[in-house]
DNA sequence: GGAGGCGCAGACAACGTTGTCACCGGCTTG
DNA sequence: CAAGCCGGTGACAACGTTGTCTGCGCCTCC
């Protein structure tokens, strides 16, 4: 069928034009179903465009108009269910408004992600969301002057005004650990991400709250930051069994923290709670402090589209709130 | 409409060089490091592209030179694990490469599936990496023709020659099957998705199969597709305790169908083995058959790279092996 | 001392598309 | 009957980049 034409070469409306002997604009009208343009013309050309195959070249139509139809997707892992579940949040509100999603992975590196955003930028996608791994996205200025929508998401960025979407994080690890006090713990561990991450900074700091309001010292060695492997954490578990006052209870700092934990503490007793509820949390028992990931995704490409739209109001932050679910983990005394 | 951005759009290479007082050929070549150019004129360049912002357009580029260093990726759905952890690789082998990822998801709707592998080729992507969810993929046709990549993956293409990898949906679903026999079970129930998908029928098979090299009857009445939500899969058992000669063992076809049945299975106590490893399933003590989504994503991209490295063998298929881990729940007798 | 080379820089034409404007025949209007 | 108008069409110049070719000094080599 058809292709006399190398590897490497599509047909351009030049062929179609060619082949239905017209003229290349009346080609475009046709494509781009634009008035004025004879039916029995328009159904000539409609015939070539089948027989050769023909694809509109966007990059080309693009370059002329402006606009990508595409937005940019910087997340930490691709893979993780957390920022799945926000892209593909995105991807719906994306998808509704007509654009394509390029998504990458920064795995936290702030050069990483500085990468893909500025390769998101070449491209011109007409907005970004971004989940920060870095400190500074004043990079991002000339970007944003230039009339691109840039919305942050689950973490702020740094020295730059742009939308924000962030998640509770304090009051919910406030609310969790105030959870296990409440059942009577005193002694209460801590296991999460490296406070280096936003997210995980606010969570201590929550849980901290929680311990002064309750009266409780903060005792650095229930503190385990970045124990969130099962190593990590049967290293870490196994160091606060053997001090003087061990802990009776445990919170975690996000979802692979309570896996780990969980896998970590084997035939120990210890109440549990943790923040980011997981697929089967529920068949486990386990007590967490649910964030809503899609809620997340839509409130950030809402305001991302917003933009697009001409929104030019000062930039928003959105602060999304958390839901204690209680299971079981969580709801009993010291042993 | 509102069209040219209020600040000013974006500078180009013209307003680089008028800046830097040279052609716009010499902005062009400093940018591409291309050799020939005085290094004192190079830095005069290279500052006013600082002063700027210039970030140069890659669409204009691109449509130069062919190629736009970016793939696509259709899966079911980005925020499904399986799927995720798929895209995950992908980009990996992506990056590698200097590509971005597309990535969208079809729902498992074929026309939505077209959609979008249309939209990435309007996009000019190099190749793409689809997860089938249609039939009839006859219209990737010139697309193949004009040198786009294509690789399937998960499922085969129909209509269409193309690289494929696939996982040994059937033997997988024999060995769990025949697993849970060796243990003494004789009425074993199948919950999984609708046979109209691929790997669901092909698991099914490999289940019957099992059945059949084992002397038992094939009873449909053990048989629930489209079981994959806790109320279908709920009802599926409820009718099946019901039996005269009611289950003993169940075999499940995917992830999802694993927990809708742990769920729905509540205090009954029966043998239990599934198709697809999942996060925490070594917590819940569940035996699965695990196929690997980070070996089928590389391998589909490592196709694809191949393939727009100018390998011009024939199409290819791979099959995958997968791997029975038994962690509990199969292994006891009928009660 | 003319021929040729080298290092550097610019002019110009693509790439495939769309926006602007001009054209042409036939029809309505005054 | 002239002056318009209108539906249908096409020529041409952008868009921002890169490939090709040419131009200009200046140095080297017989």
């Amino acid at each position: 069928m058809g292709g006399r034409d190398g590897p490497g070469s599509r047909p351009t409306m030049k062929d179609v034009a060619l082949l239905a002997g017209v003229a290349l604009k009346t080609v475009s009208r046709v494509v781009n179903e634009e008035p004025g343009v004879n039916p029995a013309t328009a159904v000539r050309v409609r015939e070539a465009i089948e027989r050769l195959g023909y694809r509109r070249n966007e990059g080309a139509r693009l370059l002329r108009s402006g606009r990508t139809a595409s937005i940019g997707l910087v997340i930490e892992d691709v893979g993780d269910p957390f920022y799945s579940g926000l892209f593909r949040a995105v991807e719906d509100v994306a998808r509704r408004h007509g654009s394509l999603v390029f998504a990458g992975s920064s795995g936290e590196d702030p050069v990483r992600e500085r990468e893909l955003v500025l390769a998101f930028c070449a491209r011109r996608v007409d907005g970004l969301v971004v989940v920060p791994a870095g400190e500074d996205h004043a990079y991002l200025g000339p970007e944003l002057a230039a009339g691109m929508g840039v919305v942050f998401a689950d973490r702020p960025a740094g020295n730059l005004a742009a939308d924000t979407v962030l998640v509770d994080n304090r009051g919910g690890a406030r609310a969790g650990t105030a959870h296990l006090i409440s059942y009577g713990h005193r002694r209460i561990a801590w296991l999460g991400d490296s406070p280096a991450i936003f997210t995980a900074a606010e969570r201590l700091r929550g849980y901290r709250t929680a311990l002064a309001e309750a009266g409780l010292p903060y005792d650095p060695c229930l503190v385990a930051s970045g124990a969130t492997t099962t190593e990590a954490a049967r290293a870490a578990l196994d160091r606060m069994s053997a001090l003087a006052d061990p802990p009776t209870a445990i919170f975690t700092g996000n979802g692979r923290a309570t896996i780990a934990a969980l896998r970590a503490l084997g035939p120990r007793r210890y109440a549990l709670a943790g923040f980011d509820d997981f697929e089967p949390a529920d068949l486990l028992g386990v007590t967490v402090v649910a964030q809503d990931p899609v809620r997340l995704g839509h409130t950030a490409a809402g305001l991302l589209f917003a933009r697009l739209a001409g929104d030019r109001d000062a930039p928003r932050e959105i602060v999304l709130p958390t839901r204690l679910i209680p299971r079981g983990s969580a709801e009993r005394p010291p042993a």
